[in-house]
DNA sequence: CAAACGATTTTCT
DNA sequence: GAAAATCGTTTGG
């Protein structure tokens, strides 16, 4: 079942960012369906998150897409190379954001390989934001796209996830946020081969 | 208009 | 384990 706009639009992004976790992120480009289950998240709790593109209330061209309402795709690019992608939340004006860091294949797995240039299903194919979004044919000119759309989505598959089972750390690669760096912010599937490395866990 | 830098990944030693 | 790859966005002149 497909997500609904009200999920989004809730104003707690830390508990949807554990709430994601375990959910079906899905695409479909050119009638192909690739998916994977996500295990790893990161909230950016927006105009107060040192760490987050829109802290201090910033609007530029690209962080715009950020202000729109829950529900919305924000992609952009990083270190010139990998394309990463967020969901945004809350209502419209508050910059929320949450990264999706990591997936478990499910859907479409050798378009993913073909996308990815590898031969094998190994967890370097979606471990990582930039890995996921090139599996899954995620680029920046998708941002600003909804969710609720049928090119980029989210289902709920039923599988139940237990509290105990979702570990908590600080976020991947925001050391320059200072204090903001220390928060539990990052949120991922304990034992998954398929959560980035980031800095270890 | 020029310059620095990054919510990363891959490759080489 | 260390370093390179690579370019749009942001910031400063």
């Amino acid at each position: 079942m497909r997500l609904p706009e009200t999920f989004y639009l809730r104003s707690n992004v830390v508990k949807i960012a554990t709430e994601l976790i375990g959910k079906l992120l899905v695409t479909e480009f050119d009638g192909i369906r690739t998916s994977g289950i996500i295990v790893e998240t990161e909230a950016y709790a927006g105009t107060t998150d040192k760490a987050s593109h829109a802290y201090g209330g910033r609007r530029t061209s690209r962080t715009e897409v950020m202000y729109m309402p829950g529900g919305t795709a924000y992609v952009y690019l990083c270190y010139g190379i990998h394309h990463l992608f967020n969901v945004v939340t809350n209502v419209q004006g508050i910059p929320h954001a949450i990264l999706v860091r990591g997936i478990e294949p499910l859907d479409g797995i050798d378009t993913m390989l073909a996308r990815r240039g590898k031969e094998k299903l190994l967890p370097a194919l979606t471990a990582g934001p930039g890995a996921l979004s090139e599996a899954l044919g995620i680029k920046t000119t998708h941002t600003g796209i909804n969710l609720l759309d049928n090119k980029i989505y989210i289902e709920d598959t039923g599988i139940k996830i237990t509290r105990s089972s979702i570990i908590a750390s600080t976020r991947v690669g925001v050391a320059y946020a200072g204090a903001d760096a220390l928060l539990p912010y990052r949120f991922h599937l304990k034992d998954n081969k398929f959560v980035s490395k980031g800095k270890g866990l």
